[in-house]
DNA sequence: CCGCATCCCCAAGGATACTG
DNA sequence: CAGTATCCTTGGGGATGCGG
């Protein structure tokens, strides 16, 4: 089992591209690109988001968690956790007691995307009436 | 072959919620996690951000953008452009040559996304740093 | 030229059960 | 409690080929 998670899209920094054609003014396309994939692969899929805001609401514990997001499963919550904690969003911590107990908490460097979801949530809730209410 | 595009995940409101607990705040929480989910279902994906780019820089033609996105596919091509075309981001028109030609271009709507993928990109660029560079 | 149809594969993720 | 292990399904997307 090797350590397959924070992968942060090495590769795929040469297919991605845009051949610009014309000159290409400065923003340069996979400049772009690039960057906002790494960020979408942290924040998109299904369960990211529900996960963070069940911590920062203030469920800690694993069971706690998961019982707090309908249909997630332990095994998939595992993961996310994972990931969210090699991106540096959550802090796993162990304590000693009997039996084991963990607590999950959002670090100070997962408030630096709150911009990101604020910009997000604004245009979906504009654009969802866009697409279903017009 | 029913309307498949454009799917504006309706059903998973129920489902994608966050039991906030404690008196939750008057954020709540999928307020945040609907339109959030709403608007990467538009931008996110692989393809999605380099035809979007392709076409702003000019790229109108079906063959154009093909060739200018390297390994896409034409079916995954035209399946995204519908996507996008579904979403008013972009627009197709036909012209009645022999053989047919058609154009993509960006619509006006598509120009208030800027935001969202400004703060994205922002985000990836110091986020790659945390993470790699750290 | 502009796509759609078909076949195929594989990894994400559900269900279920089990350990320290 | 806090996860892992195993099995199995599903659909997104690559490859290829054809039709208007």
């Amino acid at each position: 089992m090797q350590m397959k998670t924070a992968e942060i899209t090495e590769e795929v920094a040469e297919e991605l591209t845009v051949d610009c054609g014309q000159g290409s003014s400065h923003t340069d396309c996979h400049k772009v690109i690039i960057p906002v994939r790494d960020a979408l692969d942290v924040i998109s899929g299904k369960w990211k988001l529900p996960i963070i805001i069940a911590v920062s609401r203030g469920h800690k514990r694993f069971r706690d968690i998961e019982r707090s997001i309908p249909k997630i499963t332990s095994k998939v919550l595992s993961k996310e956790l994972k990931d969210l904690e090699a991106h540096k969003l959550v802090k796993r911590t162990v304590y000693d007691t009997q039996p084991v107990s963990v607590e999950y908490t959002l670090t100070s460097y997962a408030a630096t995307l709150d911009s990101v979801i604020l910009a997000l949530q604004r245009w979906g809730i504009q654009h969802r009436k866009k697409i279903i209410g017009k």
